[in-house]
This record gives C-alpha cells, sequence and structure tokens, in this order.
RNA sequence: GUCCCCAUCGUCUAGAGGCCUAGGACACCGCCCUUUCAAGGCGGCAACGCGGGUUCGAAUCCCGUUGGGGACACCA
C-alpha cells in the first residue's frame, strides 16, 4: 500500500496525512427521520469501509436538531438497520465512547458553550434582519435568484445590538465569514476552491436559541475528532463554510483544533436525472429487507455506485471490499441506481450461500407468508432443507422464495391450478398415464419417477417433453413454472403425487 | 441569476499518454444445454458529447464549449 507515483491521483500521504491509520474516525450522522435511504446506505457503507480498511472508527451520531422532523421509533429503526446491514459501530448512542453522548439533542449544553465563545470571539455574531428584509435588499440591489446574507448586521456596534435586543427584535446568529479563498483537497475530487465572496455568512443558531445543523455537525466532529468525512456531493457547496467554523473552533480552542479532509461521494441518481429521493420506489432501506435481499448483496451493488473492485469482477464480500476500498478510487460522476442489476447482484450472492444458511434466510419469509407454521414444525424445516437446492439459482430475492415453495406445504386440496398453468382437457390422457404409470413406483425417487414418466408419456404417447410434464407440473405445484418436477415429487411422496393428479383430473372434468 | 461539481456502451464501470481494433457487469437479442423457470456455456448489439490545443502518439493532460447535476433555508 504505498503511494501512488500518478501525477493526478492522490498520494495515500494526501488521504492519512501524518496519521497512523488506525486514529482514522469516520461518522454516520443520520437524522432520525423515519426508514433510511438507500443513497444513505451507501454513505454508510463507504464510510465503514474506509474506517474498517485502516483499523480505525467508525461513529454513529444522531443528528436529531430538528425535532419538527424526528419520527418515532426512528433511533430505533437507525439501529435495526445498520445492524441488519452488518455496519458496525464502534461508538454510538447505543455504544458509549469517549465523546458520548452521540444524540445531538441531548448536547445542547456543549453547543450553548461553544456559540458563546464564538459570539465572544467575535467569529459569529447576532443579526437581526428577517428574511424579508434580506430578500427586499437584495431585489433593491437589482439581483435576481437566491443569494445568501448581504452582512447587513455583520459590524453592528454593541450599542446597536443592545438596543435591537431591548427592543425584543429577535436574533439569529451567524458565522462571520473571511474573506479570501478556501480551499481544500477532496479526496474524491481533487483540490476545490471556493472565494468567500460566494460563501453567505451563514446562520448557526435559530431566533429560538437551537442550534442549527451548520453548528452542531462541525462541532461535532471536531469534538469527536473526526479525521474524514466522506459524504454526499450535495453538501460539497457547504464544506467552505464548514471549513470557516473549523478554523474558528480551532482559534476559541474548541476540539483537536485540526479540520477533517473531506471526500464527497457522487450523488446516487433515480429514474431520469434526479436524485434519488426519498419519494422514488426502490429508495427506502426497508423495502429491500422486506424483499428479501441480503445485506451482502444490497451493499455489495451499493458499493458498485462509484467504485470498483477490479476491471472485471462486481460480486465480492464485505471482507473483501474492507481489504480493497481505497477512497481515492471512487468515481467522482452520478450514479444511477439500477434495480435489475441491484437484484441480480443479489441474486448471485443467494447461490453463493451455503444452503443451510440459505435455508435458515428463507425460514422467515415462508413463516410471515404463512407457508410455514410459526415457529415451524420440525417436520416443515427437514422439507425445506431438502427443498433449497432445488430454489437456490431460481431466486433473485429470499422472497421469491414463497411463491417458489408454497405448494411444497399446502395440503393437497389446498392446491389451485391458476389460469396460466396451461392445463387444457386434452391433457386428462396424459394424466392418466402419469397416473398409471406412478402408482407402482417404489421405491419413489427422483430417478425413478423420471424414468417412469418419461417411458409413459414421451416414448409411449409420443409426446414432446414439454406437453408430457407440463400438465403433470401443474397438477404437483398448480402452476406453469415450478421447481423441478421430479425432484418435487419426490419430496411430496407418492400418496400425495397421486392426490394431486386425481384432483387435476377432477378439475378438468369440472371444467369441460 | 451566482458559485461549485460532473462527462466512456441504455445503465454501473475499467482505463493512470503507446498495452485500446476501448475491457467487464446488468439489461436486451440469438444459439447450446434442458422436465417448466432459472442457472451455466457460447455469440451478438452497444460508448470515449463537441471544438481547439500539448505530444511522435490523447478516452487519458490543458483550454473552451455544450449538456447534466448540486448549492445558494431560522432543513439535514
Amino acid at each position: 500500500m504505498t503511494g501512488s507515483d500518478h501525477p493526478t491521483l492522490l498520494t495515500e500521504a494526501d488521504v492519512l496525512g501524518d496519521l497512523d491509520p488506525t486514529d482514522v474516525r469516520v461518522r454516520f450522522p443520520p437524522s432520525p427521520t423515519g426508514n433510511l435511504h438507500v443513497g444513505n446506505v451507501r454513505s454508510a457503507l463507504f464510510n465503514w469501509a474506509f474506517a474498517r480498511h485502516y483499523g480505525g472508527s467508525f461513529v454513529l451520531r444522531i443528528e436529531d436538531t430538528d425535532t419538527a422532523r424526528n419520527t418515532e421509533g426512528s433511533l430505533e429503526g437507525l439501529i435495526a438497520a445498520l445492524s441488519w446491514l452488518g455496519l458496525d459501530w464502534d461508538e454510538g448512542p447505543d455504544k458509549d465512547g469517549p465523546h458520548s453522548p452521540y444524540i445531538q439533542s441531548q448536547r445542547s449544553d456543549i453547543y450553548a458553550d461553544v456559540v458563546a465563545k464564538l459570539l465572544a470571539g467575535g467569529q459569529a455574531y447576532k443579526c437581526f434582519c428577517t428574511r424579508e428584509e434580506i430578500d427586499a435588499r437584495q431585489q433593491a440591489r437589482g439581483k435576481s435568484g437566491p443569494s445568501g446574507y448581504d452582512g447587513f448586521c455583520r459590524d453592528l456596534t454593541a450599542e446597536q445590538v443592545a438596543a435591537q435586543e431591548s427592543a425584543g427584535v429577535p436574533a439569529v446568529i451567524r458565522m462571520r465569514i473571511p474573506d479570501g479563498p478556501i480551499d481544500f483537497l477532496d479526496l474524491v475530487r481533487g483540490p476545490v476552491q471556493f472565494d468567500a465572496e460566494h460563501v453567505p455568512d451563514y446562520v448557526i443558531v435559530r431566533a429560538d436559541g437551537s442550534p442549527l445543523y451548520t453548528l452542531v455537525n462541525p462541532v461535532d466532529d471536531a469534538l469527536m475528532e473526526i479525521t474524514h468525512v466522506l459524504r454526499g456531493e450535495d453538501l460539497l457547496s457547504s464544506t467552505p463554510r464548514q471549513i470557516v467554523l473549523y478554523a474558528a473552533l480551532a482559534q476559541i480552542g474548541v476540539g483537536s483544533g485540526r479540520t477533517p479532509k473531506f471526500g464527497h461521494l457522487p450523488t446516487v441518481l433515480g429514474d431520469g436525472n434526479r436524485r434519488l429521493s426519498k419519494r422514488d420506489k426502490g429508495s427506502g432501506l426497508q423495502e429491500y429487507q422486506q424483499a428479501g435481499y441480503l445485506p451482502a448483496g444490497l451493499l455489495n451493488y451499493l458499493a458498485l455506485l462509484g467504485w470498483a473492485i477490479a476491471d472485471d469482477r462486481d460480486v465480492f464480500s464485505m471482507d473483501e471490499m474492507v481489504q480493497a476500498f481505497d477512497i481515492r478510487r471512487v468515481n467522482a460522476n452520478p450514479a444511477r441506481f439500477d434495480p435489475k442489476k441491484c437484484e441480480a447482484i443479489n441474486a448471485a450472492h443467494i447461490r453463493l450461500l451455503d444452503p443451510v444458511e440459505l435455508t435458515t434466510r428463507m425460514t422467515p419469509y415462508l413463516t410471515d407468508a404463512g407457508v410455514l407454521s410459526e415457529p415451524p414444525k420440525p417436520e416443515q424445516i427437514e422439507l425445506l432443507e431438502k427443498a433449497t437446492p432445488l430454489v437456490q439459482e431460481r431466486m433473485n430475492t429470499l422472497g421469491e422464495s414463497v411463491a417458489l415453495l408454497d405448494f411444497l406445504f399446502l395440503d393437497d386440496d389446498q392446491i389451485k391450478i391458476a389460469d396460466d398453468a396451461g392445463l387444457k382437457s386434452d391433457a386428462l390422457p396424459v394424466l392418466d398415464a402419469a397416473e398409471a404409470a406412478i402408482t407402482e413406483l417404489d421405491p419413489f425417487d427422483r430417478d425413478q419417477i423420471e424414468a417412469a414418466l418419461r417411458a409413459a408419456l414421451v416414448d409411449e404417447l409420443g409426446l414432446k417433453p414439454r406437453k408430457a410434464f407440463g400438465p403433470v407440473r401443474a397438477a404437483i405445484s398448480g402452476k406453469r413454472i415450478s421447481p423441478p418436477l421430479f425432484e418435487s415429487m419426490e419430496l411430496l411422496g407418492k400418496e400425495s403425487s397421486l392426490n394431486r393428479i386425481a384432483r387435476a383430473k377432477a378439475h378438468l372434468g369440472a371444467q369441460g
């Protein structure tokens, strides 16, 4: 792991500086507003992989400063979701560490103290302007479009401030952005530069005195000694203002005094060209959990959005990702979320699973659907274990196991022959022949069944395999598509198989 | 409007000046295998936005342009 000699690529020193790799500290700071978004999961993943790659720490911090947006149970949901994914954290709300608490609503005193110091040091100031006043001045200057703040209250004298306050005018607190260029080396994009003229004196404390994300996020990063901030590209243009805040924090002696290094990850796009939003179908983590995605599969796909492990490979384990992850190799261009490929990658992981493991993973989906009893009976488990190999390479998601396997667990009289199963009256002789062929079979196993059925239907009746086995498949499973027929019949047993064929015949008779 | 970011098959990407007649994957199409559906195998379709430069040589470096995206909240 040496530095690169490529002229345009960053070196490892650009990433780590003088840091010992194990001192790397990154964080994932979700706000508890409900279902986790797959774009956020991708951010969590990259931070996690970065930390694990270097042997550093991954911190979970809850950003709940907007009380209006917080939703009940979100914190529990967040923890459950991250746990399910296997993205383990070293410090967090449920895992005490040297910088606790890790929930911002519990850190109010810390922020109040920082704000007081910022005000005293002149790095921040009180502003009495209303939005309307700011907009009006902006219009008067003949400028169109949204804009920042014009600095109206920036240099108010102590007397002026006192006068406003005694008059009861509500005040927000703004950061004072010094003139000059603000630049940083983005770990994904390389050098980025903004001019302070385009960085507004932004609000860090509301008029009601509560702190905003704009303050608490950098303050906590400084206090928690976060060394690297890996986040979405949408936050790129707020980075210069945060860098100013870090510098101010260093001046007033808050935190480590070091500004973290930044890496802005490519946006995850939904359909069309817009950013994947919570409103998009397929954007919420829960959907993937419910559909039966494997954490390893979903995460593998998400990793592909902006990163590649090798030029000819795209299925890999999280261990492999951790081993290979390099923030410098993350792509800067936006990536579209492709549900089809996501599903395909997940299917590949299902096929990779040990069958015993797969059985275990499928079980909750089958019990939830009522296919298995709750808890499953021992004989159901036994049957499921035998059936697993039949469906392992036929599933994209665990949820699909329900439709694939339910017929094995249903009673014979619960089998409904689907309209599209293709069972028509001309199948009657086929079913008769099949019934006769297997009645005397002993043992009733896969090879015997196939031999008997082939002899009777293909050789004797002269049918094409498709025509021969289709009706039997419909009788046994009720469906046009099923796991392999002979194996299924063996699992079902002779009695049940014969029952189902008889019922299918009756079904045909009733039809016509 | 201003600032910032981005630009290779439909999509995700590989590409680190000559290994490029641009590689892989998903999707799609065809064939093979085959008891359905899959899986697997083989093959096909399909991309460097445009214009200038630098260089013996540019997908790759530079400039411009066009196009897309993001930000400019008392949201995070």
